[in-house]
DNA sequence: GTCTATACACGGATAGAC
DNA sequence: GTCTATCCGTGTATAGAC
């Protein structure tokens, strides 16, 4: 009670909320190196070098890890690729450009983006998380969908499908060259699948009448 | 070893062959129905009518079942789709038709495709049944060659992309697509992702110069 | 409020009986 | 060759100590 007498008095007292913060942490890094199937809750708080019990009394159930996980799952931040993108390249260079720029972080975490399509199965399978995963989708689209309409405003062109209808085709693809990729493990035909993509969807592009 | 003298002895008697052949069929069966996750050894020897250290006899290992699992899988037979292509449509409509009854087949059995989600996330953390979901992605990649080979002759067209090239972007885009419906569950939305796809390939097409 | 020790249930695997 | 009883490790949850 008296908080201000004794200073080691809180040595080893930490807050649940604290504490929840650092199971999270452990727990991706559990996941990210031996997958998520190993993570379980004593490896997780030994990662952790917490009492095994302390699991349960931050979460209650595992099921609440999962979801916190899933809720703070860090995005791939698109800003700093915007760099690369120049008005003066054709279409075709721009979105190949921006295309690679946002796979180069996916291949350079594989582990971080294998924990993500692990606990995007689980949450197929189970209704409670089923909707956060959902959720999760809607918000990636949304991004996707910002950064198409951003690209054909800098790059000076429009395309004949929607803004989101493409957003949807890259996501879609992105995810499945990805899953691919953590199967075969070959960069150079990663890269080339989306650079491919990329000219299919240059070819839907016609230029902006401003600079006549 | 007197095998002309004893009908009535092989009551019970069941080749270990066939053990193994029941097991999978039975594991299927609850993947399908509860998830890989509740496919316990015990759960699929009580779906088999077994008792459960049948497993252990046929098997040795669980991770032989999921071995046998990734080799037999099931694919989607393509033969009868090509019913629907006819020659006099255009080539937008022609791919239309096939990647749509392509993924009518995987719409038809979401607990199926889940399945084989599931497994192929298992594959990519172990080590041994990697080689296995490699090989399996190989075999894919080719049948899918040969349909869109296949496809443009009968469609009378060419495309600008190899075969193999359009028939990689086809798997990765039919994967997420089906990955994104497995969350969402919107009909629509990925038969109309499928649609706009299959125009981006249908304007890489140029029409075969056999009937001036 | 924070933490620990323990109970309980379950899955995979095996030794040994039939 | 087929099956049963049992072991060991592990995950979840809780009762109760600090």
């Amino acid at each position: 009670m008296k908080e201000s007498t004794a200073p080691q008095g809180a040595r080893k007292r930490i807050s649940a909320d604290e504490r929840r913060r650092l199971l999270v942490a452990a727990a991706l890094r559990v996941m990210r190196r031996d997958g998520v199937a190993a993570a379980t809750t004593r490896a997780i708080c030994a990662e952790a070098s917490m009492p095994h019990g302390a699991f349960h009394y931050c979460f209650h159930t595992k099921k609440d890890l999962y979801a916190a996980l899933l809720a703070t799952e860090v995005e791939i931040d698109l800003e700093p690729m915007w760099a690369d993108a120049s008005p003066s390249a054709t279409p075709a260079e721009n979105i190949t450009t921006l295309l690679l720029a946002y796979w180069a972080a996916i291949e350079a975490e594989p582990d971080a983006q294998l924990v993500l399509y692990e606990l995007a199965d689980l949450s197929l399978r189970d209704p409670d998380l089923h909707d956060l995963a959902e959720w999760e989708e809607r918000a990636g689209i949304d991004k996707a969908t910002e950064a198409v309409a951003r690209l054909a405003a800098e790059g000076g062109f429009t395309l004949r499908l929607s803004d989101r209808a493409v957003a949807e085709l890259v996501v879609s693809m992105l995810d499945g060259v990805a899953r691919a990729w953590l199967r075969h493990r070959d960069n150079d035909r990663a890269r080339t699948a989306l650079t491919d993509f990329a000219g299919l969807l240059a070819a839907q592009t016609t230029p902006t009448k401003d600079t006549p």
